[in-house]
DNA sequence: CCCAAAAAGGGGAAATTTCCCGTTGTTCGT
DNA sequence: ACGAACAACGGGAAATTTCCCCTTTTTGGG
C-alpha cells in the first residue's frame, strides 16, 4: 500500500492559460510532499472551490485573469482565508505587480520564466515559513520605496535654504517668535520667509503648509 | 613605500555616541579596502563636512542623533547627493524604523548588534550593488505591506467619532468656521472639539495636532 | 563704482486661534 | 425622579497668525 496523502501540502491553482496550469500541475505531483487539489481558472472559480470546503494549504495565483484578478483573489483570500498561503505567480517584473500582490496578502512572488527548482524551493520555504522572497522582488520592493528624485522637491519650489529651515521649524508646536529664537532672526524677518514659502507653495495656512510640506518630503516626520 | 589609498571606498561615521563611533572606525580601518574620511555626531556636522566638499562614497548612519537625526539626514542627502550610498545603523528592530531609513534613501539596514563580518559584508555588498538587505529586513519590510494585527490608534487616544472627523477636517487651510459648516455644528463646538483633542494627543497647536494625526496615521496624505 | 535685487527688519491692524468663564439639553444608571 | 456625565453651544479676551504698508542693509552683476 502506497503512503497515505494526509501529510501532503495541498496546492490549488489559478491560472486562465489551460497550458500553464496543466504544466504547473504535472510538474507538482512529481514532487513527493504536494498534492493539486483542483485547477481554477479564475478567482470566481476558486471562490467557489473553497466555498464547497476544498481548502488548500497553498494557491499558486496567476495576476492577468478575467473575471477576477490576481489582485482581487489575492485580497479576497487575505480577508476570508487568512491562513491560506497565497504564491503569487506572474510574467510582469514590474515593481506595481509586485508590491500590488504583497500589499494583497501575496507570500512571495515568483517569475513565470523562473527554473522548476525555484518553484519547488519557494512551496518548501512557504511550508516552514511566513514568506518566500527572491532577490529580485526584494530589490523591486526597496525600489518602490525609494521613488527615484531626480530633483529636490525643494528646488522645484525655487526654496531657499533659510525657507526650508523655516518650514522645519513651522512643522511644530513652536510660535513664530519662537522659530524667530531658534532661526536667530527676528520675528519680522520670519514673516517674510513665512509669507514668500505660502506663496511658493500654494497655501493659505501654516497648517497647509505643513502638511504640503509633508507631502512634499521637505520634512521628515 | 605603502599601496595608494586612492581606490579605496571612503566611508563617514555619523554617530553621537562617540565609543560607538569610535569602534566602528577602528573596525572599519582594519578592512584593506575600505577609509574612514571622518566621524559627525549628528546630520549637521555631516553635511557641513560635505558642503566642505568631503564626500564619502558611504554614510554610516544611525538614526537616533540630537540636532537632525537620521531621518531627516537621510532625505539630504537623497535629495542632494543621491550619490553618496547610506547604510543605516541601529539598535532599533521595529519596522517602522526600518521602512522610513529605507523609503528616506538607505540603502541597507544594519542592527548594532550583529556581527562584525556583517558589517564588511554590507559595505563589500554597497560597493557592487544598489542595496544590502538581509533577511530580517526583508522580512519586516513585507510586513509593513501586510498590516496584521492593526490597532486603530484612534482607540489609544480614545478619540470619539466627532473628534476623528473633526482632526480630519483641521489637516486643511480651513478656518475653525469653515469646519464648523463642514460638520454642521456652531463654531464653539469644535472649538470643544479642538480642546479635547489638543488634551488627548498632549499637543498645543493646531499645527502640532495635525503633525501628530499624520503620524499616528489618523489622516492619510 | 553704482544700481537693482534680495534679505532682514519694522508698525499696525484684521483675522484666527487659543483659552478662560459659563448655559442648555440629553442620556443613563440608580 | 434625581444627579452625573456629556455633547452642543455661547461671551469675551488674550495670544497668535495673517496681511498690509514700509526702511535699512547686504549682495551681486554690469
Amino acid at each position: 500500500m502506497k503512503t497515505t496523502t494526509a501529510m501532503k501540502t495541498t496546492i490549488a491553482i489559478v491560472d486562465d492559460h489551460e497550458l500553464m496550469a496543466k504544466a504547473l500541475s504535472g510538474l507538482i505531483q512529481k514532487y513527493e510532499d504536494y498534492e493539486v487539489l483542483y485547477e481554477a481558472n479564475n478567482g470566481v472559480e476558486l471562490s467557489i472551490y473553497i466555498k464547497l470546503n476544498m481548502i488548500p494549504d497553498i494557491v499558486l495565483l496567476d495576476i492577468s485573469m478575467p473575471e477576477m484578478d490576481g489582485y482581487e483573489t489575492a485580497l479576497w483570500i487575505k480577508n476570508n482565508y487568512p491562513a491560506i498561503k497565497v504564491l503569487a505567480l506572474s510574467m510582469n517584473d514590474n515593481e506595481e505587480s509586485i508590491v500590488g500582490m504583497l500589499r494583497n496578502g501575496a507570500r512571495g512572488y515568483l517569475l513565470k520564466g523562473c527554473k522548476p527548482f525555484e518553484l519547488k524551493q519557494a512551496l518548501d520555504t512557504l511550508v516552514l515559513k511566513e514568506y518566500y522572497y527572491t532577490e529580485f522582488v526584494t530589490g523591486q520592493l526597496i525600489k518602490s520605496l525609494n521613488p527615484e528624485t531626480f530633483q529636490d522637491p525643494a528646488d522645484k519650489l525655487n526654496l531657499n535654504d533659510r525657507e526650508k529651515e523655516f518650514i522645519k521649524w513651522a512643522c511644530s508646536d513652536l510660535t513664530y517668535a519662537q522659530i524667530a529664537d531658534k532661526m536667530c532672526v527676528g520675528i519680522r524677518t520670519v514673516d517674510g520667509y513665512r509669507e514668500s514659502v505660502f506663496q511658493k507653495m500654494d497655501v493659505k495656512s501654516r497648517v497647509g503648509m505643513a502638511i504640503q510640506a509633508i507631502r512634499l518630503k521637505l520634512v521628515a516626520i
